[in-house]
This record gives C-alpha cells, structure tokens and sequence, in this order.
DNA sequence: AATAGCAGCGACAATCTGTGTCGTATAGGA
DNA sequence: TCCTATACGACACAGATTGTCGCTGCTATT
C-alpha cells in the first residue's frame, strides 16, 4: 500500500494547474527518478484513475510531433493541502489576503485565490451552525488613497517566469515599439511593481514598471550575464528613492501630543526608544530614538500634520521647516 | 484502490497540526461520517503506516481518562499540496509574504510559514542551478516606520478561536485583573489588531488592542448573543477614526508637481479622474476627482508635504491651511 | 504511398496487499 | 479486585495492483 499510494500523491503534486501539462511519459521519468520503478502502464492506468476523483484533464492530441497524451489539474479546480488548515490559519490567510487585495494587483493576486478558497471553506464549514460568520466579525482597514495600476495578468506572469529563469523578453513598453529585455531584479513599492532591466545590448540598468509592459513574449535566449549587478548595491545608490543618497542613522528627537505618544508606547520607533514628559500642562512629551533616515520615515514626519515637531538632527528640522513654510506661504495667499 | 488511497487523503487531511490531536476513533467516526465505512483497526493501522511516511507523532497518554492514543503533524513539518505550486505563485507568495512581515505581527504570521516555506522550496528548485537565485533578485519596500506591537502568539490564536466560535474568554488587560470579555469583532488597521467586545455584563462595547491582551484562557460559556451589533455600523458612527464623522464624497481638487503628476496617472485617485495642465512653465497641474473623505486622504495629502496644494473643497484647504499654518509657527522659534 | 515506429489501451494471470475478525495484553476506573 | 475499554498482533480471504503481451491507430519518414 504504502507504494502505491504515496505514488499516487507524488504524481498529485507533479500534476501541475492547466496552462502546463505533463505527459504520463514524464511522469513516469520522474517516478522513477524517486524510486519508484513502476511501468509506464502503471502510470497511464492511475492517471486514469485519479481523473475519476480530481479535476484532471487531458490534453488534446494537438502538440506538434508529441502525440503522448498530456494531463494538467483543471484550471479552477481547489487545491488540496494537508494538514488542513484550523481555525486560526484560515482566519489568517484570510485577513492576509484581504489586506494584500490593497496592495498587489488583482491580476497577481488572482494565483492566491486557490488558499483564499480554502480558507473561506474553512470558516464556513466553522461557522456554518452559527448565527454569526466570521465575514460579519472581521474588517481591514484600507490603507491606500490611490487605486491600483492596472496591469496585465499575462504580461506579470510572464515577466516573473522570465525572470525566475533568466531569460530575455520582448515587449512593448509604454505603448511603443517592441523592445527586448534582459530582466534582472524586481522591487515592489506599495501597490506598484518595479523590473530592473537592461534593453537590448545597452548597459545602463533600467527601472522600468511593470504595469507599463504589454505583448509580453517569452523568448528562449538567456539573459546577458551581469555579474556586476547587485539589487542591494544599486538600490542603495539611492535609485527609485529607496534611501537617501547616504542613508544614515540619526538620533531622531521629536516632541509629540498625548495621542502620538500613547500610539508610540505601542508601536515604537525602535527597540530602545527612550520617552519622556516635556510639559505635563501642555500635555506633549519628548521621544529620542536612533533610527535609519529615508523617505519613508520623512513622510511618514509629514504625514502626522502638527501632532509632531522635529527637534533633532538639525538638518531633519530643517527639511520640515523648509517644507512646512512653503507650504504656509502657499495656503496664505 | 480508490478507496483506500483517497480515505488515506481524507485521513492527511483530518489530522491537525500538533497543539490539536485527534484520536484513531475520532477518526473513524469521521471516515464513517464520509461514507468511509471501515473498521477501527484498519484506522489504526493507516495512522501506523502513514506515521512512517510523514511526521506525524502520537501523544503520550496523558489525557484525562481518555486512553485513546491520539495523532498530530508534527509542529513544523512542512505541509503538501497538490496540484504543487508554479513558478508564478511560488514568487507571490513569496513577495506577499515579505509584505506581510511588515503589516502583520509575525506572531500571527507563523501560521503561514508552511506555504512560506513550500514557495522558497520550490523556487530553490527552480534556481538552484542557475547562479542567481531569485532572493537576490527581488526586493520589498518597507512600508511602515514603525515597529510592529509586540502580539503574545497564544493569546492571539485563543482570542482568535473564541471569537469564530462565539465563545467567552478570559484574560488580563493592560496587565490589570482579570476580566471576562465576549468577543465580537475584529479589525485591523496598520498593524494593529483590535477585537471589539464586551467585558463582563456590561453594555457597552470596547475597542481593544490585542496586543495587550495577555493570559488568555477560553471559558466554554458562548457569548451573550448581541444582535444589535453590526461591524459596519459601528465603524460607521466614527468609532475607531476608521471614517470622519460624517464621511461624504467630496470634488477634490489638487495643484500638483511634475512628479505626483505622473505618478497619479499611473495610480489615479479615482476611476474619473481628471488631470489638466495648470501652468506649463512651472510644471503644475491641476488634478479633479470625486473620493471619499476621511482620515487616510487627509494622511495622505499630508505626507506630500508640498508636492501638493489643495485647492477645494474649501474645508479641506482651510484644514490644510491651519496644520500648515501650525506648524509653521512652530518651526519659526 | 507504404511502412516502420511509437504511444495508448485492453486483457490476463500472478502476486501481494488491504481488510475484517478474533484473541490477548494492558491500563485506568469503580 | 474486577471490569471495561482500548490497543495491537495474528491470520485468512477477497480483491486490487501490477507487469507483460498483443492489438490498434496515428505520425513521420523514406
């Protein structure tokens, strides 16, 4: 028993989802690579068999010169996982993947869906019997102004193959004429994903975003080789604004509200944050806290409005005054 | 074969991970349940069988009067899926989980580190023989300048379980007594998870941050049924900040830069937004979009700093104005 | 156009594995 | 101490699994 059905799951997992097919002459290969040294009848006979119980199907003979026949899982079909999830775990993923519908492209998202299935199977069958679900119970609030880029589904699942397999592309970019691509690293930003890439035999690396690519063609040349290239190394040059061009720690000094410190108290700025009172009247207290300047923590400064005022570094207080008094001149007129 | 085969599927499925056992009879009861009608013994001899083939352990006999040797995954054997992950999915779990690090306390994290660890698998798979992995290729924005409040991984599984349950618990708050509490909802916002609930008999309802939830144990007495509660109109009285007071569609209208420009044509504020040039010589625009106020927008025009001016509604430029206007003082001394 | 080669599929027999039943040992509770 | 419940070993039989072989239909090559 013990072969015969471990055989079986094995073959499951090699079954891939329905663009990609796998012959039963593959499969058979790859068995035998694990030690199982069955016959190809074998495997056609318990293709047969599990398309009796699982979404399989079969390709049509339409390949070219390949008449083995070719299984893939149905495209919709629900995955199976064990162990299965409990109740916790469901509840997880399905938070998760609410709070990443804000934050990655529907189209990228869509490959999640198989576990957020899953997951709301779960809670349903959980919840069934009572009088309240877990979707009446459960909210995540939305973090972005902006909507999402629209990006193509097929263009982003073929870039990421390309780029996982380091093979050129070739693609329109920005609506103009088809360029060839060598990719060689992918950042994401809040919602917008960013490829770096070279074009065609230029050397400049380029930044390039990825909802701005179409009629995306993989190719089967290799990309340049670029031994040079270092994602952290580039990105800390300070390209796409991912730092400061010298990003440094700073003993970041600010004086904050009631509010700001109590929010503080509970999400500190790092692990040896130091707070204390500055005018128990006026209710505002000082923080001191050594940290990483950057973009992020200078919006995240402006963003509080007048909850905040920058004591230390001086060159910090500087940028905020210099910001904030453009900004009053602005308004005053 | 098709029988034993998929009641030995059923069976990988039915058992959770380790905290949770579940006994041979238990099992038996649901295999019978599922139109699997065989005998115990043959039940305990799959588990005997399939413990050789995965990690599964058994608990020692320390229960309480129940002599039934009971089943678990092992705590961090990895888990299986089928169909297995492609490439695609492999990179977006991957990246959406690096998201998540940073949105989710990684105390509820944990409970998706099997599929972390099943993507990275299978993309090490991919690479292995190519001399850049994808690691070095794909990289995170980090999103927040805040850490994360420190979450106690058992209290939040509990809390959890109570409220998809509609059960009671009990544990210290804020490190004082301990209270009775009846869970209703949750909600997250940033990284913060907050369970809205009741205490004791008490009518009214509390916002309360998990993280300061601590010794939770789960009482076995259901909730008081509360049927007037409803999430969404909760959040919807102002609760929480989660919207103004009174949230309206407004005809936003911004003078923007260059660079915000370009960026909001990628990632609009709307469907219908519209963007016009202002002023060509100084690179301004004018950008018009119908949204909802609220306390993200009002963040947001914030951490622009003076990328953007606001121009109307008029109550939100004179709200504009007067933080300016604050700060600015401020930062004259 | 004909044929060689390949892949799939049906059939069959030998084997072996899975399953129910029964009996015994062990542990905990009354 | 006895009793009950559970686990586990043994055994026999039915049924499933698997390799082999041969036939059929298709493709590509000469």
């Amino acid at each position: 028993m013990a072969d015969s059905s471990l055989r079986l799951l094995l073959m499951l997992q090699q079954i891939p989802r329905e663009p990609r097919y796998v012959s039963s002459q593959q499969l058979h290969a790859r068995l035998a690579d694990a030690g199982y040294s069955v016959s190809l009848r074998t495997v056609q006979r318990d293709l047969v068999k599990l398309s009796s119980h699982f979404p399989l199907i079969q390709s049509e003979p339409s390949g070219q010169g390949n008449t083995g026949v070719s299984w893939a899982f149905s495209q919709h079909g629900q995955h199976m996982a064990f162990p299965g999830m409990d109740a916790v775990t469901a509840l997880t993923v399905s938070m998760a993947l609410e709070h990443l519908q804000s934050l990655l492209p529907p189209q990228v998202l869509q490959h999640l869906e198989p576990w957020q299935l899953e997951a709301e199977e779960r809670l349903q069958k959980l919840n069934s019997s009572k009088y309240q679900s877990w979707m009446d119970k459960v909210r995540v609030s939305p973090q972005h102004v902006l909507q999402a880029p629209q990006v193509d589904a097929e263009a982003v699942g073929l870039i990421y193959e390309a780029l996982l397999e380091n093979r050129q592309f070739c693609a329109t970019y920005k609506g103009k004429s088809e360029r060839v691509i060598h990719p060689y690293g992918l950042v994401q930003q809040g919602r917008t994903l960013y490829l770096l890439c070279r074009f065609y035999d230029f050397e400049d690396v380029r930044i390039t975003a990825l909802h701005r690519f179409e009629k995306v063609e993989l190719l089967d040349e290799p990309i340049r080789p670029f031994p040079a290239f270092n994602i952290d190394d580039y990105l800390n040059t300070g390209a796409m604004q991912w730092a400061l061009p010298d990003p440094k720690l700073i003993s970041l000094e600010l004086r904050v509200n009631q509010w700001l410190k109590n929010h503080l108290e509970e999400s500190p700025l790092s692990e040896q944050q130091l707070l204390v009172i500055d005018d128990e009247q006026q209710e505002s207290y000082l923080v001191k806290a050594e940290m990483l300047d950057g973009r992020q923590l200078r919006r995240w400064l402006l963003s509080l409005g007048s909850d905040v005022e920058v004591i230390a570094p001086k060159g910090l207080r500087d940028w905020m005054a210099s910001i904030v008094k453009a900004q009053a001149d602005r308004y005053l007129e």
